[in-house]
RNA sequence: GAGGGCGUAGCUCAGUCGGUAGAGCAACGGCCUUUUAAGCCGUGGGUCCUGGGUUCGAGUCCCAGCGCCCUCACCA
């Protein structure tokens, strides 16, 4: 296939530039200033319009956004990880050569570096006035629009490295989340909590409810699973005497992709021991605050539509308390859940939805219409704790009502972001309720077998505990207010072109 | 899985009733010493997502497929 136009131009220039004896990809270019440093520090030389201050000598590097020839000037200006700046270049204060390369060979999206004066130009802008012009690489590709940027979705996402110098507000989500994930884990060290790495690769798959991928170790021949969840490795470090855990897990599930859900997302898990969910809801607040005093922006947030109130302490209520609140009936009342299922048209649509039906039984009912009813109105921040405990059979039971799972899940504008439990420790009770789950699973290829090791690390002793997951990445959403889960990963799945899948087919 | 929307130059987008494929930016050549999405003069650039069909004639209408987005469903 022939280079589109612009990209055969851009290899000519290339061509003229090894015939100029300059490298085109060029090296190693020390003692650069940040730009957003030259213009922090340039507020203390005072310029005033059209002054150029000779003795200040800096050093920068960046890819160039505009390029305006001006005569016997050339003004650039170029963007770094920080910020964008001016450069100016005078025909008579450079080589013949670096004018004739800024002038002539340079186009948009080059890398250049540059040494020169701080000046202001008549107008005030911030300027560097070049001494002397570095081609750091040549770019043969032409970037995209320069007032529009990058719009198309499909290649924002499968060219996010374009996405992400041409779109300064993609590049500062990702700072947001590099710089929550980083606000959370020193909150959590500080707290005596310990990181730990444990398998992706697992012969046995686990602590959740959802279909795994497969894969297959060659050296072994053994058929491996990626993990849908870290929890059955860092509960056996709990046996372990590793008290306070945690782990930034990738986690991976086959299943639906939307705006709530990749296959691949990080999953933070914290187990305490000693401790239970209670611990738990006071953690995931002094997360979130953690996070936001690092980013900024107050405890009051814009999500779309929404004014999120992050300020702890969020609203703690149970399960039962909300379905009065918002379905209007009292969870225990059987008729009473009945009607308000039919009135919602759930039967109707399980009917629909379900191969062989089933008549639900109650904790089916309930959960239905807690979703239909209650959830979506989880706007502010909201623990919901004491669930049925038919809904989650491996939990522990409230000591004085088994009817109620010591569990709780915390919804923001009406997503769950985390989902925590005061975990069970007794073996047999475990073993028995693993056992009794995987029976009613479905038979398939990727069916989920007893974890026997596991069984037995409880007998060695676990301490209770209180465990926690948190959806990072939907934490992120919300707080940067991402409508998509997409947006706060950096490549998310993209179905390959064609003729990716050839290419792949032919190795 | 169902429904809806989108796919046209490197990028952002127009394209009327079915009648020779358009603009801006970008690119190329030229002019220009204070520009700010610089400006002016000139030039080139298209698998209109793919494949069929209807038609004298299809970017446009029909069918099938591919990719993406949204909503719903499934899935915790």
């Amino acid at each position: 296939m022939t280079d589109p136009q612009q990209v055969q131009d851009r290899k000519i220039k290339l061509d003229k530039l090894r015939a100029m004896n300059v490298a085109p990809y060029g090296h190693r270019f020390p003692n650069v200033q940040p730009l957003a440093t030259v213009r922090a520090s340039s507020e203390s030389l005072n310029l005033e319009p059209g002054q150029h201050a000779e003795n200040t000598t800096v050093r920068v590097a960046g890819r160039v956004m505009l390029h305006r020839p001006c005569g016997k000037l050339v003004f650039m200006t170029i963007r770094d990880g920080t910020d964008d700046l001016q450069i100016g270049l005078s025909k008579a204060a450079v080589s013949p050569e670096a004018f004739t390369i800024a002038n002539k060979l340079l186009n948009l999206g080059d890398i250049i570096g540059v040494e020169g004066t701080l000046g202001r130009t008549r107008t005030g802008e911030l300027t560097v006035w070049a001494t002397s012009l570095t081609v750091l690489c040549k770019a043969v590709q032409p970037p995209p629009e320069k007032w529009h940027g990058l719009k198309d979705v499909d290649l924002r996402y499968r060219r996010r490295y374009v996405d992400l110098f041409t779109n300064p507000q993609v590049r500062e989500v990702f700072k947001q989340r590099s710089m929550i994930i980083d606000a959370i884990r020193r909150c959590l060290v500080e707290r005596s909590f310990f990181e730990v790495d444990t398998p992706v690769l697992q012969p046995i798959y686990g602590g959740a409810a959802a279909r795994p991928f497969t894969t297959h170790h060659n050296a072994l021949d053994l058929n491996l699973f990626l993990r849908i969840s870290p929890e059955l490795y860092l509960k056996r470090l709990l046996v372990g005497g590793i008290e306070r855990v945690f782990e930034f897990a990738r986690v991976f599930r086959n299943e639906g992709i939307d705006t709530q859900h990749n296959p691949e997302f990080t999953l933070l898990e914290i187990y305490q021991a000693y401790g239970d969910y209670h611990d738990m809801m006071d953690i995931t607040e002094a997360m979130v605050a953690a996070a936001i005093e690092r980013i900024g922006g107050g405890f009051k947030r814009q999500f779309g539509e929404l004014e999120l109130d992050f300020t702890p302490p969020w609203r703690r209520a149970t399960y039962a308390e909300l379905l009065k609140e918002y379905a209007g009936v009292d969870m225990n009342d059987e008729p009473a859940v009945a009607r308000k299922a039919e009135e919602l048209g759930v039967l109707a649509k399980m009917k629909a939805a379900a191969t062989e039906f089933v008549v639900p039984d109650h904790a089916i009912l309930v959960n239905e219409v807690f979703d239909a009813m209650v959830q979506p109105r989880l706007i502010q921040p909201t623990f919901v704790r004491d669930y049925p405990a038919p809904l989650c059979p491996l939990t522990r039971r409230k000591p004085d009502d088994p009817n109620i799972a010591l569990r709780f899940e915390a919804f923001v504008a009406g997503c769950e972001i985390a989902n925590a439990y005061t975990e069970l420790n007794d073996p047999r009770v475990q073993e028995e309720n693993l056992r009794r789950t995987l029976a009613g699973e479905r038979r398939d290829e990727t069916m989920a077998v007893l974890d026997e090791d596991f069984v037995l690390a409880l007998e060695y002793g676990m301490p209770p505990a209180g465990g926690l997951g948190v959806g990072i990445d939907r934490l992120v959403m919300m707080l940067t207010n991402s409508a998509s889960i997409r947006d706060v990963i950096l490549f998310p799945l993209q179905r390959p072109k064609a003729a990716i899948d050839e290419d792949v087919d032919s190795v």
